[in-house]
RNA sequence: GGCCCCAUCGUCUAGCGGUCUAGGACGUCGCCCUUUCACGGCGAAAACACGGGUUCGAUUCCCGUUGGGGUCACCA
């Protein structure tokens, strides 16, 4: 059993793409099967090195691996060609000298008479050669009569009429192989049989079956997932915001948290929402794939990476957001993690959350946390004043110190404590009060209070 | 428009003729916990698109309607 992914190098890897892949993968790695990699760059211009860098960087963040090398489209081509001219030996094939214009012109007309055009071209039974000097295509001699079927993994038993089914082009006039060849030709060579991809390929897939069957190779099984759609129903597009596996990285997506979003998204086990790459393996399969496109939910996304956040190992944190803050990894910072993390949906707010950590005096006080600070001015002298006599700076002995200091001056602790994470972190909101000291250690923390004892810009 | 496909809470889904007064998750709204924000706990509102069949019995099967999507190149 082969499957196969193949994405095209857009500049980007298509968040949609990117779950055909996860599928096509995770059927292959259940079955025990071969997940192949096919680079389609048979579009020169668009693909440009660094394009197919950034499909294979984001696959392998997602924890994608394939067995063999990545194969790329383009290197095929002399075979595609090759495999043109045995069709039109074997007569399921022939040239077509029709002119680009004149086939436009036709397709003009059936619109100005309002019928579906579908292109019966004069060459299809000469024998005779074409004009001197005119450039040719091949074209396939589609079937006409009947109907062609295919027995679909997640769409189940599809067929469509023959009648349907155009003469297209399998050889460009420059010689250069066109996708639906090429495509049919490396699944055939590579020897894949189960192709997975998205639906848009569906009514592919009949026109591919007919060169399939021209040339007498086995037939492959078909595998077309439903796309994913936006919020509002529409197929996944710009307008929608982020596309690319990158994009949802730098937003601090953690790769495990966007492996189980796309996973569940479309399929389902029971009544399972957490799901590691291990059991999705053990898992998937196929049949539970819907077969209607769903919508991209980003708060779902969120959530689920609320999740991964909370299990991930601190140290591994502490390096992600180091890189976000531009600092070095610390220790203070793995100490702080299991506060932080609680606290974050996405690496971005993590990030954000440690500022405080590593900010300078006197700190950057913001709005809210300026207003707070005006009339607490002398309850921050009174927690100074405890707090400069603590001996164990810890957890429980800071506890103790900081109700003293409120119960003394007659306030709740809540009162006493938000001043307190204004004047040590800037802000209105921070891990629990206690940590906040304990992680920042006595002297910082009393010069930050003592910042703030003061009226600023006197 | 032709062809093809689809249709369970707002969203992702479970359900594969009776177990459904339809389950879970995200989101939403309450309450609890609480020094803030989160986390966590408890609870609530929220769906089988509609109309015909088939059947003793339909969310589950069939047909139609409506709605949605995909596709119609010498792009991939």
């Amino acid at each position: 059993m082969v499957t196969r992914f193949a994405p095209s190098p857009t500049g980007f890897l298509h968040i949609g793409n990117a779950r055909t892949g996860l599928f096509s993968w995770l059927y292959a790695r259940h079955h025990g099967g071969k997940a192949l990699l096919r680079i389609e760059d048979t579009d020169k211009a668009r693909s440009t090195q660094e394009a197919i860098d950034v499909i294979l960087d984001g696959l392998q963040w997602l924890g994608l691996d394939w067995d063999g090398p990545a194969y790329f489209q383009s290197q095929f081509e002399p075979r595609h060609a090759e495999v043109a001219h045995q069709l039109i030996e074997r007569g399921a094939a022939y040239r077509c000298f029709l002119t680009p214009e004149e086939l436009k012109a036709r397709r003009d007309k059936a619109q100005a008479e309002r019928r579906p055009f579908r292109l019966q071209s004069e060459w299809r039974d000469r024998s005779e050669a074409g004009p001197d000097g005119v450039p040719s295509v091949i074209r396939l001699k589609a079937p006409r009569e009947g109907e062609t079927a295919i027995d679909d993994l997640v769409q189940g038993r599809v067929s469509v009429s023959n009648a349907e089914l155009d003469d297209f082009v399998l050889l460009r006039s420059d010689g250069s192989p066109t996708y639906m060849l090429a495509v049919v030709v490396d699944d055939h060579d590579m020897a894949v049989t189960h192709i997975v991809r998205g639906d848009d390929h569906l009514n592919n897939a009949f026109r591919q079956l007919a060169i399939v069957r021209a040339m007498g190779w086995p037939e492959p099984t078909y595998a077309h997932i439903p796309l994913i759609h936006g919020p509002d129903g529409a197929k996944l597009s710009k307008r929608h915001g982020a596309l690319g596996v990158h994009d949802y990285r730098e937003m601090g997506i953690l790769p495990e948290a966007l492996f189980n979003y796309l996973l569940r998204l479309g399929w389902g086990h029971g009544d399972d929402e957490i799901i590691s790459a291990e059991q999705a393996i053990a898992w998937f399969d196929l049949d539970h794939v819907g077969k209607s496109p769903s919508r991209f939910d980003m708060k779902k996304l969120e959530s689920l990476n609320a999740h991964y956040i909370r299990e991930a190992d601190d140290a591994r944190l502490a390096k992600l957001v180091a890189e976000r803050l531009e600092i070095s990894d610390s220790e203070l910072l793995v100490r702080a993690m299991p506060e932080l993390k609680a606290r974050a949906h996405d690496l971005n707010q993590l990030a954000d959350g440690a500022r405080f950590l590593f900010a300078t005096r006197p700190l950057t006080i913001d709005e809210p946390a300026a207003a707070l600070l005006k009339d607490s001015r002398a309850l921050l002298g009174a927690a100074h004043a405890a707090l400069g006599s603590v001996s164990a700076w810890d957890h429980d002995a800071l506890d103790e110190a900081v109700r003293a200091a409120a119960d003394a001056a007659g306030v709740k602790l809540g009162k006493l404590a938000q001043p307190l994470r204004a004047a040590l972190t800037g802000r209105t909101t921070s891990p629990g009060i206690f940590d906040v000291l304990v992680l920042l250690g006595q002297g910082e923390s009393l010069a930050r209070i003592a910042d703030q004892m003061v009226e600023p810009n006197a």
